[in-house]
DNA sequence: CTCAATGATTTCCC
DNA sequence: GGGAAATCATTGAG
């Protein structure tokens, strides 16, 4: 059994490894500790457990720094114990951890794993996990796929850091009780106060608390990659699902004279397709530019979607119909398409007209039509029977419809007054 | 592998 | 800041 000093370090290996260093009659000695820790290091460096003997590290040598130990017999760099070291006789310390004052870094270490949610209660879903999804979506609802994928990794972490956590209280207690043992047994020899047993354990925890700091330390870093590759990953294109391009598709068409969703119309769309709403701006940015630069290329999908529309509308309109017990003699829908009925039926005529050319000329006929619209509304509003279904009003309404057409002028009022451009001009940028 | 489609980003403009 | 236009970069069909 060697000397009463002890000194307890660890090396930078991929799993932490434990030393007892001694310095006592017999030199200095090595111990590898062979709980939980280092028993597979140990003998992987040529160490094996137990006791040994302690040689300085030359100056110079590969691996070495000032204080640095090493095995006797092993002259692996990976045998140099850069740590520091307790004098025996006097208990002194020499870079021993000063962390009397709390460590500003591990507050930084404690406060990111508590905000990332490594740390703290566990909760379901976990606030990191969401405002991370939320942060890297935009600040609005994420793709679940992703967002679930990052939780489940992040979880990964939580679990290893904690798992790592308790295996180094345990090694602390471990270690603890067996310094103690060691001093019981000085005692023997020499008298031992508790103060010096007291100051051993808080080096020994001290020892400890710096090791966790790395394990927090480790720890933050797993988390930075990971989210920088949730971010990364997020860059990647993925084409957006059937469903959520028809959803979209159904809202442009419709809202063809004018496809400028509001704030509110592309959350409502970011919602349904469960995407974001700056994927929905991208989406709709995306689309009027290549609708515009090659309308013949999606003159079928436009009836497509058209005509799916005019179905829809058409149910609609029966049901609201059928449900008003006092239909209007003025209402103007009886008996014809009843497509029009559609809040978008502007759009829809433009629609229409533009399978015979250009899809802007046709809005000046759809903004009369809207205005039909507008006047049904009112009517079956007031008869009571028709305010939801077809409703969308308040997101599907296409607003700042102009008589001239022409999405530019949808955005800009002023040319809107213009009469030197007819229904005939149609935007440069519209032709390709 | 090629190439069209398409989501994302960048740049410029108002 | 939002939109247009150009461009980049990935996807997926052939």
């Amino acid at each position: 059994m060697p000397g009463s000093c002890v000194l307890l370090a660890h090396l930078a290996q991929p799993t932490q490894v434990l030393f007892l260093l001694c310095v006592g009659a017999e030199g200095v000695l090595w111990h590898c500790q062979t709980a939980s820790y280092g028993a597979g290091w140990c003998a992987g460096a040529g160490l094996g457990q137990g006791w040994g003997r302690a040689v300085p590290v030359a100056p110079g040598q590969a691996g070495a720094t000032e204080g640095s130990w090493q095995a006797g017999t092993c002259t692996s760099t990976d045998c140099v114990f850069s740590c520091s070291l307790f004098s025996a006789q006097g208990l002194s310390i020499r870079g021993a951890q000063e962390e009397d004052p709390p460590d500003p870094q591990l507050m930084r270490l404690d406060n990111m794993l508590l905000a990332e949610g490594v740390s703290g209660p566990e909760k379901g879903g976990g606030s990191a996990a969401a405002a991370a999804a939320a942060a890297a979506s935009g600040g609005s609802s994420d793709n679940s796929i992703e967002h679930s994928d990052y939780r489940a990794k992040l979880t990964q972490i939580r679990q290893i850091y904690h798992t790592e956590l308790e295996k180094y209280e345990q090694a602390c207690n471990e270690f603890t009780t067996h310094v103690m043992n060691l001093l019981r047994e000085q005692s023997r020899t020499r008298p031992i106060s508790p103060k010096e047993i007291e100051r051993m354990v808080g080096i020994i925890h001290r020892k400890f608390s710096s090791i966790q700091m790395q394990l927090k330390q480790s720890t933050c870093e797993a988390v930075m990659i990971l989210r920088s590759r949730f971010l990364d990953a997020r860059r990647k294109r993925r084409n957006f699902s059937k469903q959520a391009t028809e959803i979209l598709n159904e809202y442009f068409y419709s809202h063809l004279s004018n496809p400028y969703p509001s704030e509110e119309a592309k959350e409502e769309l970011a919602k349904k397709c469960s995407i974001t709403v700056s994927q929905v701006s991208n989406w709709f940015g995306n689309k009027r530019i290549r609708y515009k630069k090659n309308i013949g290329k999606f003159q079928e999908e436009a009836n497509l979607y058209a005509a799916k529309t005019a179905v829809t509308a058409a149910h609609a309109v029966a049901a609201a119909v059928q449900n008003n017990q006092t239909n209007s003699p003025t209402t103007p829908n009886s008996g014809s398409s009843g497509s029009f009925n559609l809040p978008n039926s502007g759009d829809m005529f433009m629609n229409m007209q533009s399978l015979n050319g250009d899809s802007y000329q046709g809005s000046q006929v759809g903004a009369n039509v809207q205005s039909q619209v507008d006047t049904l509304r009112h009517v079956i509003n007031q008869t009571g029977g028709y305010n939801d279904g077809l409703g969308g009003n308040s997101l599907y309404s296409p607003h700042n419809l102009n008589a001239n057409g022409g999405w530019q002028d949808a955005t800009t009022p002023s040319s809107v007054t213009s009469p030197t451009e007819g229904p005939g001009s149609v935007h440069s940028d519209t032709s390709n």
